[in-house]
DNA sequence: GAGCACTGC
């Protein structure tokens, strides 16, 4: 993902318009009135019609804060977007940022006393839950863009319906872009004869509409289907460049592969168009690209030049780009889809919702009238889901149900989600809990250690390995290698693009053992000669902002444990590493050790043909190029991630064990399968 | 010999 501060001018010159002549300024007198009168108001509105900045600020000026409490807007699951907007707002209030309008997010708070606007994460408000239950010090909660339907937002509607019933001075607004406004308003409003808190349904809540500023966009299908979408969106591409007037192009395709695909294609054909055309530039977007190569798109063209974006889905909603008048839409995009029998995290390539197509189409209209090609029929457009599945419908449960129970909702299945997960994706994420040690045999959280899991911003397996840790003796080695993981393979980063320095670098820090202890060695080599320095980084092919990443999360996660009553540096002198029974072990076994106990569920082994088997040896499984263990010899491995794409299943992190430790550590999971 | 859409605590 593109660096934060970079992106940071782009979106507010986005936003810049004078307050006063926003749509929803005209609206500003009934806003308040149902916010007043109801305790849900669902907006609907499109992005730029103000309600993010502005709704709070009328808020905030008509008394809603006046007691000390306060108004808290999840800016959608956006670290970027909180931080903007907060600066926006607080300099429309006219303070200082961190005083009256403030933002948090994880590593960064700025907010104090005075602080009566909060913008925030939603992933963050679920975490305050722990300490204030009620989100007492709120007046209003702002769930912003709960369309877009994150697990995050969707757990945090279900909270809040159990919270609004406790108080019913609580204002909820739910803003929302597409027409999903009385979805919400069902779910949160009481039943036909039912009443809530003395209220009837009518009386529960309201939806206001919000003009959003939008210009009209053409849309124009395919006569016949396809069978080849990225030739075919080349050649709309040059069709748009050659006889249609100035405006730049955004190109809707499914991942980093075809974009680059796409763009060499359109290079070469560049080269036919003759002297007399427009200049076309070509230009990627993917999540994956470094920040500088990201920051292309935001920058006009040069002169007599249209540009033409190659984008995954990162444009859809989370990035905002001026100046496009053309959008070309393959119809497909790549989702996320977990399966609960496998438990194996899939990416696969699928036909886009009809709200996700509309969402792609306006993106030709903000700053003029604009043209949307899809490259698919009028007829299979009819065919298409109306939106994109809830994530909470295709993930990996698992931790959200531990985070659940550990703010007290013991029965998992009874909780009102706003939309219910499959029964098996909640089976699955049980079973894990359960064979953690998370959950006992009737389903309740256990303590310490399922509540100290819950308690740690990790996955429930790597929370359960570090929680471990003291009892092997590596709870420092253990807190650099759960920071590392979470940089999820981003560690190291070629620098222009050499390989071969790549690998060397690789090397250095390699060790036999596998991933996890090459992260080992890669952090303590960050902070110890490398001073945390980012020209070392460079010459050792890391990525600088990865590691001061890791660095705050060690931080925070040595934290974490120290509210648990877990010192690190009691536990890191000398001889209590060597005390604990343990230390007949070299450090390597003890760290190897300690990750079993937390990812026995993830072992495979290695067949002669240097491909994995799961245990059970039913899947194969191939280690991720990026692995050190890619190519190398190898038996057992316990692994963090796995994940398949186009067919192969691959697994990341990946550390050699003894199948031993697998029935000394997990005795009940790998007995008699 | 070969590669992962997007967020977040």
């Amino acid at each position: 993902m593109a660096d934060e501060d970079e992106l940071e001018t782009p979106l507010i010159a986005e936003l810049y318009k004078p307050p006063a002549l926003l749509p929803i300024a005209q609206l500003k007198d009934a806003l308040l009135y149902a916010i007043e009168t109801y305790p849900l108001t669902v907006i609907i509105g499109d992005t730029g019609s103000g309600k993010t900045t502005q709704i709070p600020q009328f808020l905030f000026q008509a008394g809603w804060t006046s007691d000390g409490s306060v108004i808290a807007v999840t800016q959608q699951p956006r670290r970027v977007a909180a931080t903007t907007v907060a600066a926006r707002v607080a300099e429309e209030v006219g303070c200082q940022l961190g005083q009256e309008v403030g933002y948090s997010i994880r590593f960064e708070d700025v907010t104090s006393a005075k602080t009566r606007i909060k913008f925030l994460t939603d992933g963050l408000l679920l975490r305050e839950m722990l300490i204030d239950p009620l989100l007492t010090r709120y007046s209003v909660v702002m769930v912003d863009e709960a369309h877009e339907r994150s697990l995050s937002s969707d757990i945090l509607l279900g909270l809040l319906k159990k919270i609004m019933r406790k108080r019913p001075e609580l204002r909820v607004v739910i803003s929302s872009a597409t027409l999903q406004a009385e979805n919400f308003l069902d779910f949160f409003a009481p039943g036909p004869a039912e009443q809530v808190n003395g209220k009837s349904k009518e009386e529960y809540g309201r939806i206001v509409s919000i003009q959003g500023r939008v210009y009209p966009v053409d849309i124009f299908y395919l006569a016949e289907p396809v069978p080849d979408y990225v030739e075919r969106a080349v050649e709309t591409v040059m069709d748009i460049h050659t006889n249609e007037p100035e405006g730049d192009i955004l190109l809707f395709l499914t991942g980093r592969e075809e974009i680059e695909d796409a763009i060499d294609k359109i290079a070469d054909r560049i080269t036919d168009l003759g002297p007399d055309h427009q200049n076309l530039q070509p230009l990627p977007l993917y999540a994956g690209l470094p920040a500088d190569q990201q920051m292309y798109v935001f920058q006009a063209a040069g002169e007599n030049t249209r540009k033409v974006i190659v984008s995954t889905n990162i444009a859809e909603a989370s990035i905002t780009i001026d100046g496009i008048v053309y959008v070309i839409d393959s119809g497909f995009v790549k989702l996320r889809a977990y399966d609960p029998t496998t438990g194996i995290e899939r990416l696969v390539t699928v036909p886009v919702s009809k709200a996700s197509a509309t969402q792609r189409g306006g993106r030709a209209g903000r700053t003029q009238p604009g043209k949307c090609y899809r490259l698919y029929t009028k007829d299979s457009f009819t065919t298409l889901e109306e939106s994109t599945p809830p994530e909470i419908q295709r993930s990996n449960l698992a931790p959200v149900i531990l985070q659940l129970m550990n703010l007290g909702i013991q029965n998992i299945v009874c909780f009102d989600f706003f939309s219910s997960p499959p029964s098996k994706l909640v089976i699955r994420a049980m079973d894990m809990l359960f064979s953690l040690g998370a959950i006992s045999s009737e389903a309740r959280l256990t303590k310490p250690l399922g509540a100290q899991m819950a308690e740690l911003p990790l996955e429930p397996m790597l929370a359960k390995a570090l929680l471990n840790s003291p009892k092997f003796g590596c709870l420092y080695e253990m807190l650099h290698i759960a920071a590392m993981t979470t940089l999820q393979g981003n560690a190291f980063v070629s620098q222009d693009g050499n390989i071969k320095l790549l690998d060397k670098a690789k090397r250095k820090f390699a060790v036999e053992e596998g991933d996890h202890i090459t992260l080992l060695n890669v952090y303590e080599a960050f902070v110890t000669t490398g001073k945390k320095d980012a020209q070392w980084c460079r010459s050792n092919s890391l990525n600088y902002k990865a590691m001061v990443k890791a660095v705050s999360v060690r931080n925070q996660l040595k934290r974490h444990l120290e509210k648990l009553g877990i010192q690190e540096s009691a536990l890191n002198a000398p001889d209590v590493r060597r005390a604990g029974g343990q230390s007949s072990y070299s450090p390597s076994e003890r760290i190897r050790r300690c990750l079993v106990t937390g990812f026995f569920a993830h072992a495979a082994r290695m067949k002669p043909d240097g491909t994995f088997q799961t245990a059970n040896g039913e899947t194969t499984l191939w280690a991720h190029p990026t692995s050190i263990l890619f190519h190398r010899k190898a038996d057992w491995v316990v692994y963090h991630e796995i994940m398949e794409t186009k067919n192969k299943i691959f697994i990341r992190d990946i550390t050699k064990i003894e199948m031993d430790w697998l029935t000394e550590y997990a005795p009940e999971y790998y007995r008699v399968r």
